[in-house]
DNA sequence: TATGAATGAGGATTCATTCAT
DNA sequence: AATGAATGAATCCTCATTCAT
């Protein structure tokens, strides 16, 4: 029933769940130490601090979890991919398809890495994916010549945002899939190589 | 020195203009009465309460102010470009432009569309805007077709994750120069109708 | 159309009206300078402050004008009615008879009352009067022997509370006058002097 | 020493006790969370709000409180008393008896229900019994006939002015019963049936 | 006379955290 | 390991009053 990782055990993962749960509810600023203790069927909030170092100890300890979870989900899919290009296209078309899958913790990821972002680690990690992915794709000649860093941040934030809104909107698989399609298709051509010639 | 709205004088002004500062330095999160009143040299909070209606008030009066100061920075750039590609382009060069003289503005509107954005109608517009001025260039031939409600929502979310870091950098012109030209590039080529042939 | 005291002009006289009608509306607690000067269409609650000396200014002021006009409403009515049980029923069934006519005063004066009474010299005079009357009555064989003072207060307060609820109900003048006379016949015969040997 | 509920305990009913107090003190109006913490000995008003969901939760609390020991008092009183008439004495003597024992009680009692009143079901709960009182001792003959709610209406307001009068004043046991005897009979008087023949 | 901006204390409430048990 | 009471700072907001214009 309850998503835990390994490193978690019994009340924290507990706790962490409730929080997960409640930033995808309220949002990040909403998501005071009362709420989530009501949420996890707590009667106080010491419970929590006991747990947790601190409300950022507690946050992280979101990210991880969430990380873990969706990493579980799309890397598969995206490792199932051959080529640079068919990986960014996979990775597109995983992360919507998550959202069918995990909407809470899709829609808790984003609202914690925008908010709490500058702090965790694991919050730059995705950027550098993106940014090493685009400049191993350029030396391979499957992405042409751009600023991997600017576009890196710029195509991570468009999918964020799109899979804020098919979270909140809660759409089937069929239509996830479309706006999966239609994104990566998207940023494929953003990224793709030109032909030979190319143009002015 | 101080940027006004014709609608605004004297105190609520300058509450404004306090408030975009705060919440361009602290983020919306963090930005408090108590911290915009210290800011702008006020002894009380009750000055600001006395000055607005709430904190919605006050917010939307920075929105407003802050939207009156970027449009009518971007506004004629964006007018002086010929066609919908160049005036996608203009947007975007302008956007990053901004960032250069307007800096505080800039990320306290982006902070505030993130948060109080659900609101508003003012920041529904922009998503509106870019969804219109897609299926008007593709009705032209200008765009290819796609989804003008995802791709609207990624590319304008992208560009302002792309602004947000371009201004905590505090680069100069020509850095924010350069930096638009990538981004107008990407997101030309991510909506570029195809040459005759086109892709499979 | 707006009643006013002699001694009362122009700003003073509206600020006190509009009071009245505030206290009336959302009662003594939540007459704050604020709604007042709102009610009377007054664009700052330092236009209050400068024709009154202090909240209590205003409020005796507030009373001073509601007995001016109850007053001259009640007075020939009670001075109509000859001997002292004909003088208590005149002053009851006249009291009930004007919440028909000046519902706001009315409310206002009880709720003032209770709420600032303490302090009034004005608000002490009608328990004083009373006492007075009874005595008097007492004197005359009209009334039995009894505790003029806690009689007074019972019998004022409970003809206070029937009065605020009719107010609040909004009889027709017809169902006021019944009231009325229950009230009267209740009063009287609370108070009457005992026949020739009366009760054991 | 401290009048205590039995669903209460610890903190709770010592705030709730320092409440009525200050409520007694200072009146309704001027008992802030602030006053009745430093009369409680907390460092601050955040404990209320620990221990109560709001300002209308502690308020409610001092109800039910005072109604228990109030009630613990009166009723065994009451229930003494055989008849209609000897009922409604001993409730107006039981009364009065009552503020020579919780003064404060009785005192905070009438506030409370005078200014929060609409809010309560305890509060119509004693108008509904008087006026149930009289119906059935009207039907038993023991009370004229007349317009029950009125009726009840000015006789418990008028007790309540007397009650606190008495109160405020802190007169002995002996005043207090004297001035229960008075009222007593003014009531007794007011509701009696005729004697045969009955008044003009 | 009149205005309305400014003040600063006080209102209830929520917050993350600590501590004794 | 767990509890839950206690804390006190911080939140926004309303209040009556003052003061320069």
């Amino acid at each position: 029933m309850r998503a835990r990782t390994f490193t978690e055990s019994g009340r924290r993962a507990q706790i962490v769940t409730a929080a997960i749960e409640v930033i995808a509810e309220v949002g990040y600023a909403n998501a005071s130490f009362s709420r989530i203790a009501k949420h996890a069927g707590l009667s106080s909030t010491g419970m929590i601090s006991y747990h947790f170092a601190g409300k950022d100890d507690l946050l992280a300890a979101c990210v991880a979890e969430i990380e873990q979870v969706t990493g579980a989900y799309m890397e598969p899919r995206i490792d199932a991919a051959v080529g640079h290009v068919a990986q960014l296209r996979a990775y597109i078309e995983a992360n919507l398809a998550l959202v069918g899958e995990h909407a809470a913790a899709v829609r808790a990821l984003i609202d914690l890495v925008r908010n709490a972002g500058s702090q965790s680690t694991a919050v730059t990690e995705r950027l550098t994916v993106f940014e090493n992915h685009f400049r191993a794709g350029q030396a391979a000649g499957a992405f042409r010549s751009f600023d991997v860093r600017s576009t890196a941040l710029a195509l991570t934030a468009g999918l964020d945002a799109v899979v804020v809104v098919a979270a909140a909107e809660g759409h089937g698989p069929g239509e996830l899939a479309r706006i999966g399609r239609e994104l990566a298709d998207l940023y494929v051509r953003a990224t793709a190589s030109d032909p030979e010639g190319g143009p002015a």
